[in-house]
DNA sequence: TCCCCCCGATTAT
DNA sequence: ATAATCGGGGGGA
């Protein structure tokens, strides 16, 4: 069982407990270790923070419904240094009026980097929110060459 | 620009 | 079963 391990949750400096059981739908029996996380899995996932280079995806398991997985799937399509606004991935999963809920699956990711939620953006502009705070949304848009984004 | 109301999925009560 | 929440959007004042 430890050679298969695989990524479930990424969180943000900040993030406690409580809200990794809510972003999961964790039952509260169900315990958290903060440690045994195997070094093969802690280096693929240095790696794709710092060289931008892909999880693969034995390494990594996302959890959700089936209308997260559809919005997860269209965030995974969106290509490095590309935006997308909320609006079209809403119709990317041909709901294209389930703007609103697809904005909540968004932020529920439990991936983030892996899953690109960070590409998807208001349509008046700006970077919109984010988990880990407007400034990182920016920077990590940036860091893709994503141009000046306005306001915010 | 600000305000207000709508939107759909999910969670809380 | 109903209310509240949420990383949004569009129209009107």
């Amino acid at each position: 069982m430890a050679d298969n391990q695989q990524v479930v949750y990424l969180g943000f400096p900040g993030e406690r407990p409580d809200d990794v059981y809510k972003l999961l739908r964790l039952p509260k029996d169900v315990a958290i270790a903060d440690h045994g996380v195997p070094p093969t899995l802690v280096r693929a996932v240095t790696l794709m923070l710092n060289k931008a280079v892909p999880l693969p995806a034995r390494d990594y398991q996302l959890r959700g419904t089936d209308f997260q997985h559809r919005v997860w799937a269209a965030l995974r399509a969106i290509p490095r240094g590309q935006t997308r606004t909320y609006t079209d991935i809403a119709r990317a999963i041909e709901q294209p009026t389930a703007v609103r809920a697809v904005a909540h699956a968004v932020a529920t990711n439990p991936l983030p980097l892996v899953v690109p939620c960070h590409r998807v953006v208001p349509a008046a502009g700006g970077v919109g929110q984010y988990r880990g705070g407007s400034k990182l949304k920016a920077f990590l848009l940036s860091r893709e060459g994503v141009n000046p984004v306005k306001y915010n």
